[in-house]
DNA sequence: TTTAGCACTCAATTAGGTTAAGTGCTAAGA
DNA sequence: TCTTAGCACTTAACCTAATTGAGTGCTAAA
């Protein structure tokens, strides 16, 4: 258990290290702190602190800086998230406040705005689709063979794929089979509806189709891209500027992990609480990501579900300041995900 | 001009520079030429070849380095392209053999096996759609208030777009305005689209619609988007490899001079023959290409058009290789989308 | 025209010395 | 028991000088 006083070291030691970025010395805290202690009796406290494993030196006689488990324990016990300034808050506003076509408009552009207010990398996923129904599926020729494949969720997701069709395909066909599909699949969840695929429909459609195994994985195709949790990244490049930069090899895997949306989609996850940090190892287990923390929040747009919106910055990022912005950033953009639905809706 | 013996020798640093990326110096050289001198001769000739300006020193008492010019007059004058391995040759096959619905997956995915290939930055563009029609336009209603457009090209290119209309707007309207599209439109240049979207079709489609504006602006947003000369990318991070990494910043000034697509599209240019070299400021008016090489190549899709392939690597690249890929690649693709559009049209 | 020989240049590395920031410890004071 | 002044000690960072090695240009002779 530390004493108020070791608790306000900790505090200015991460504070002045997040600011600063450079290992910070008993001197130094002296001076800006508020006790009117000699900095030998800082320096104890300080020993107390290394031994308590909150702080480390990086070298023998350097001064220290905040272990993992300090950012930990001052996430955790002593940081105030700062109230985002008006300026940021009149940002967001502006910047959502355009006449969108689509959530997953909104979504990515929330991606961006966020990164060019924190100037790291951000993630968003939209309202989970997990429980989301059929509501819709339609196929429209387009001329020559193609048609289009029109897929859409009672969530207001719409997904889209061209394929070509044999040539003896009529319009006909094409019609009984987007009838067969609605009639039996719309209403049911996106999952459902890729287990009746398998079994059920595959037999029916042959009825109005010799070889409906192509169309059958279009449709496939289409539904799976619906039902996956796919994330924008926003201020990508922003890595390059807060990543130790001498690694080429590592700033690569990590592009490469940002890029394989499947484990990074993993690595976001489905944080319990609204804003939660990890910090270094805690984000995933191979050490790629071990000076780098990860804020992440959920934002909820009532009965539509729930989102996260993320942040990806150095370990030692001013975590009061980026965790205060993604607060106001996580309201904002559920406001304005509830208006869209609501004027959808009505 | 040069003499047999100097062009020997400037292909011989150009060669070891570009392979080893250390500054070539007489002794070397002399072990790897075919000729019986001494260094000192191979010394009073490099003298000469500095004189061109067709090689440098990097300080006073340093090995040469190739000079722009140098590379210039290696690329124009002694460069024999490797005939490319069948090792890749069959990797282009096999790559682009698969089951591709949509050209611009064929063109995405050229670019993504082009960087594999050489490990640089490519850049692909499929064949030219100036001067390609309208050949359809449908408006699908999706449900909700949601409407999904579709613009179809002649070149079998498939634009998309959903959007929200008012409340009151019925199917019916909608299909009026899709006859009229279809009838006034159909068979027109895209550009001649653009200009009659302006005048006449505004006043036509009033006669169907209350408020047009926000309809009109989504047609126009389908249609510039298909008109639009896009680029896809492939291997964007392998910049990190080839370029001096020290500088960070200009790292983030290509970037994002590659993310632009209008300024980059027009770096890329037109090439007037089939395979070009632009060395150095040869690509970009500004300095922040100097150490970079673009190798350009168009491809013939007969009465499809011309596209064009592209590959940003470092000015010491191995050219003969890269030019020999790029010239198999070119014609693997041109055979791939010839083959595409024929069982299009059949 | 070619070549051996030589003085010269410069980047890269190594070694040694200095400085400044910071620590831990001790012993004395409150 | 807590705090503090004082001091010896450690280390990274910086600077300087010396050494090495690859390579050059020039000269004079073959």
């Amino acid at each position: 258990m530390l004493t108020d006083r070791q608790k306000m070291i900790l505090r200015a030691i991460v504070r002045d290290y997040t600011n600063n970025g450079m290992p910070v010395g008993s001197k130094a805290l002296v001076e800006q702190l508020p006790v009117h202690v000699s900095s030998a009796t800082i320096r104890n406290e300080m020993a107390v602190l290394e031994n308590a494993g909150l702080i480390r030196k990086t070298h023998s006689s350097s001064g220290r800086v905040p272990s993992i488990q300090g950012y930990r324990y001052y996430v955790d016990h002593l940081v105030k998230p700062d109230v985002a300034k008006t300026n940021d808050i009149d940002l967001i506003k502006t910047s959502l406040g355009g006449d969108f076509q689509k959530i997953d408009e909104i979504v990515a552009q929330s991606a961006k705005i966020l990164s060019d207010l924190t100037s790291y990398t951000t993630f968003t996923l939209k309202p989970e689709l997990k429980d989301s129904r059929l509501s819709g599926f339609r196929l429209v020729p387009l001329g020559n063979r193609q048609v289009m494949a029109i897929l859409v969720t009672d969530n207001g997701d719409v997904e889209n794929q061209t394929f070509s069709v044999a040539h003896r395909v009529t319009s006909d066909q094409l019609e009984a089979v987007v009838r067969l599909i609605n009639d039996q699949l719309v209403g049911l969840p996106l999952k459902d509806v890729v287990e009746k695929l398998k079994v059920q429909i595959p037999a029916e459609i042959s009825r109005y189709m010799q070889q409906p195994e192509g169309f059958l994985k279009i449709f496939g195709d289409v539904l799976t891209r619906a039902a996956q949790e796919r994330f924008y990244v926003g201020g990508r490049m922003n890595v390059l500027d807060f990543s130790e930069q001498n690694d080429i090899e590592s700033l690569r895997s990590i592009y490469s992990l940002i890029d394989h949306t499947d484990d990074f989609a993993e690595v976001l996850g489905n944080p319990s609480n609204q804003i939660q940090v990890k910090i270094g190892d805690e984000i995933s287990n191979n050490d790629l990501l071990r000076n780098y923390s990860l804020i992440t929040a959920t934002y909820d747009v009532d009965s539509h579900g729930q989102g996260i919106i993320a942040l990806l910055g150095p370990t030692r990022m001013p975590y009061s300041k980026m965790i205060g912005l993604v607060g106001a950033f996580r309201n904002e953009l559920a406001r304005k995900l509830i208006d869209y639905y609501r004027h959808l809706d009505e």
